[in-house]
DNA sequence: TGCACTGTGTGACTTAGTCACATACATTTA
DNA sequence: TAAATGTATGTGACTAAGTCACACAGTGCA
């Protein structure tokens, strides 16, 4: 239960079904779920398990992602404010396992929401069945953007692609690992450190141990605009 | 419209959610939709395209599949009988153009369904709501798992477990070319050419032209489930 | 200063994908 | 029936990607 009106009106804000919804379902809305805060990096869902509980992330952001049996890693979508571990939704609707991991990566302040809660209201509430059903379906669509990916495109120009949107509000600064790339990738550590080389020596990039510079935006965009 | 109560009770055999539906929905269902046939090998949805309908399978199978600039192909996920092609909902729903391919494989018989339908049942309804709710999670789940097998997998055990699959109907015979295979997998026809003759030499397959035999099930099977 | 930890570099090797062909089987046409 | 055409498969040479084993460099702490 949440009561602090300024809390309620900041989460109004995130969430637009809040703000299309009338005030009955807004007042048991807030009057049945509760907020939580989580630190970085702490394990939210893991493969395998059943879902309690949906989070809607007021703000921060999480990461979901799958697990290959020697180590590498792939991302398939983050959650940032305003969205929900979708999935969560799903395995709850169809009483299935989680089948992947997520984690945070910023410390995340959001709302839980109990299954009944969230199945009575898909019933109940339009605005919150529209809600749900436009977060699965742009789910859906962005994994078949990781699909089409990781079977067609080359390493080196989804790398570029990479730099380029990560660098985008950092201000062509980005401070990572080249295991942390690989792992959003879906990819090897070393992999990532020759094409990261390779950027370095057509002078696109520069590297230090833990950050990567943008020092030619409009090359690497072209190279990452590259066909095959 | 639908009269035909041969048909219909035909139809309400393959689609759970009208079992679990009033007389009132199922009345206004079959006077809503139309019972169209389509012949094997026919595109039903192209790329970039807005859906019109929502089709549901009622007999045949079709399959949803992404195109590379260079030509390859990746199966996403196939459509069988009591499914629909949850994709078009999706763009149904959001207003958002098709991000994939799909094409009937087995001549199909389907039902179309108008958006405006689509749209008021999902309100509506719950029966309907819940069938739409559970396909495009299960399509999720899919398409995660496709994520997991080209990210993860290497292609000749994943081509080894493909013919597990296939051959399960069909006793042992799988009347198919290297390319089909290759396109359903996401790589290309010589890498499956090349794999299927190492199964030869290894005695797990014969192959002739347009044709593959399981001679050693318990060994493809065993291949086909080893790590990496 | 020495030590442990994490991050990066690199060579050698295997697996996968591409390109350019050659060859083989099947169906139609002359 | 032979030739022509079309489709299916085979293959070598090459590039791209992933794996393994290990070297080495920067960072922080004892």
């Amino acid at each position: 239960m949440i009561t602090d009106t300024n809390t309620i009106t900041r989460i109004i804000e995130v969430f637009d079904f809040l703000q299309k919804s009338d005030s009955d379902f807004i007042q048991s809305f807030f009057n049945r779920v509760n907020r939580i805060e989580l630190p970085a990096s702490q394990p939210i869902c893991q493969q395998g398990t059943q879902c309690s509980h949906l989070a809607l992330v007021i703000s921060g952001s999480a990461k979901v992602y799958k697990v290959s049996e020697n180590g590498r890693e792939i991302t398939l979508y983050r959650i940032g404010p305003g969205e929900s571990c979708i999935l969560t939704a799903s395995c709850i609707m169809n009483g299935e396992p989680f089948p992947a991991y997520a984690v945070s990566e910023e410390p995340i302040e959001a709302l839980l929401i109990n299954t009944t809660d969230v199945i009575r209201w898909t019933d109940d509430t339009a605005a919150w069945r529209n809600y749900l059903f436009g977060l699965i379906n742009s789910r859906l669509s962005e994994v078949i953007g990781v699909v089409e990916e990781v079977a067609f495109r080359r390493v080196d120009r989804r790398l570029a692609s990479y730099l380029i949107q990560r660098s985008d509000s950092t201000n062509g600064l980005i401070e990572t690992t080249h295991q942390v790339i690989a792992s959003d990738l879906g990819t090897s550590r070393e992999v990532v450190s020759r094409i990261l080389k390779d950027l370095e020596q057509q002078q696109m990039i520069s590297t230090t141990r833990g950050a990567i510079r943008i020092s030619n935006r409009a090359r690497l965009n072209e190279k990452s605009g590259e066909t095959q």
